[in-house]
DNA sequence: CTATCGATATTTGTCGGAGTAATTAGGCCG
DNA sequence: CGGCCTAATTACTCCGACAAATATCGATAG
């Protein structure tokens, strides 16, 4: 499993207005940079899988979590490089390459004599699956949950009917095995939220469109990300495999206008049990104020 | 306007294997670096609006056209940073960032001791408008089109829905600004396309959805260059006005079958037009060897 | 002969500093 | 009062060195 630029869980980095002090002082430490033994402030970075995570990326998923969640508002300039780097302890290259991430993501802007500034939302690329990791890494706003059971109700109907008349035998396998694995494992299990992402994974593959393809990794965090919220209010309403596998026949057999009925109906499933979760943790009181971390 | 990371149009930077050769040869200069007067081979990086481009921007476009135009395939493994840079003629530190900006994108892996490759194309972020920009920079796949296409039917048609129920007085007048401003520019005018586009944007924006609001950049870019593709034949099939009249006026008048219906039709049409289009283009050769440049 | 372990080499990652280009801000002059 | 020029601030680029990570190859034990 390669990196791939953003390696960071690092659920929360932290309300201290992101400090990374970093242990492993790499590079030319040559008789500056004391590093007093400050190290239990500072969490390390990311530790999923072990890996512990490039600087460049640590700084640029901290930075892009602190602006999708409000801490730097759009418009707002962003300290200057030097100052910056400095305050986070790194260097102005991993700072600059951090920017330069955020950058590519349409998340600020930077400019000679200006700055670098955070840009209007609208400008964000939402579908990045790192953007979208960055909205899920704290209590996102239930709009965004709705819109992406919004745009679920619309592509992924239209995507099964699609793949009902385009897949091929392997598409049908790895479907299959997905949904095997899914009855295995249960959808509380990380293991069951992977199989039955691949499941809705395949159904987009199957419709041999790039740009959808290129949705399922949206779609997928979408599916895993909404399925852990359910899943966190500990209750199980509904066994979805029933419905997965009328979407499944449906395709097997050819039935575009079945197949987009079937799921139709999972993905408003869902969307309902999801809604209902969700109006549970803020009954009426809409406090946005996450009592989560102590 | 500002940068915003990638600037660069830079049409075709040339079937040379991709060579900067910059001439401002910015940072210390000490006493090296020669630089040769060799400036007429090496094409300015970017050129619109004056905008002389930053380094990183345009190594990263070249690199990401040169990726999708196939010149570096899937899996392949880049030269070392070293020897890369020291080709494209760039300091190491943009030459990373450029990297940096394309593994944000998802089409590049990087990690020590292996090098840097190209991942395979379906985890590139095809939603992003820079990549979509690097598609269309050279003669794209005709799959990529119709892929876009399908998308559009899928997507804008629930959006006109939505955006009957959910639309704002502001969006409605800047639709009819749009359409009016398209009625006097025509479409194959610079602006009559960005009106164009505006509308399809109003739209999504119209509904409120933060993920189709996303989407709109990259939609918009399907609408924009579909348009370039059908306009490049020198041909004006149809007066598109009419469809676009009658989806304003079932959002306006706040009808969702009817602005569904009216869009459908819209882009049904668009499609057909453009599907025609790129047939008599290939009439029945489809050898994949773009004879444009001669 | 095979498998496991360790040294090694190669590549990316990080660092700090120095100098350049660009653009905004403000003063100056017409 | 407006346009032009100067100045200052900021990001941009370059450089060279060191550190960390890891795939490869060799050695050693079974």
């Amino acid at each position: 499993m390669w990196t791939r630029c953003i390696a960071g869980s690092m659920t929360r980095t932290g309300n201290q207005a992101l400090c990374i002090r970093r242990i492993r002082g790499g590079g030319a430490s040559r008789e500056k940079r004391k590093m007093g033994k400050t190290d239990g402030a500072g969490k390390r970075p990311s530790r999923r899988n072990g890996n512990p995570g490039r600087i460049h990326g640590t700084i640029a998923h901290d930075l892009g979590v602190a602006i999708v969640s409000g801490q730097y508002k759009p418009g707002e300039i962003l300290p200057n490089e030097i100052d910056f780097s400095e305050r986070l302890k790194v260097s102005r290259s991993a700072y600059r390459e951090a920017i330069r991430i955020l950058s590519a993501k349409g998340m600020v802007e930077s400019r000679p004599k200006t700055g670098t500034r955070v840009t209007e939302p609208g400008n964000w690329n939402l579908l990045d699956p790192d953007v979208l990791a960055w909205y899920f890494a704290t209590e996102p706003d239930p709009a965004l949950i709705d819109g992406l059971f919004e745009l679920r109700m619309i592509v992924e109907p239209a995507a099964a009917a699609l793949a009902a008349e385009r897949r091929k035998p392997a598409h049908l396998t790895r479907m299959r095995e997905a949904l095997m694995e899914m009855e295995r494992c249960g959808v509380d299990n990380e293991d069951g939220r992977d199989a039955d992402r691949t499941f809705h994974d395949t159904v987009l593959e199957a419709t041999g469109n790039m740009p959808l393809m290129s949705l399922a990794s949206t779609i997928g965090a979408g599916v895993r990300w909404t399925t852990i919220y359910k899943a966190r209010k500990d209750e199980l309403p509904r066994d979805p495999m029933p419905d997965h596998w009328k979407v499944f026949d449906a395709i097997a057999a050819g039935g575009p206008d079945e197949a987009r009925d079937a799921m139709t109906e999972l993905v408003g499933a869902a969307l309902r049990d999801t809604a209902r979760a969700l109006r549970r943790e803020t009954p009426d009181n809409s406090a946005p104020d996450t009592a989560a971390n102590g």
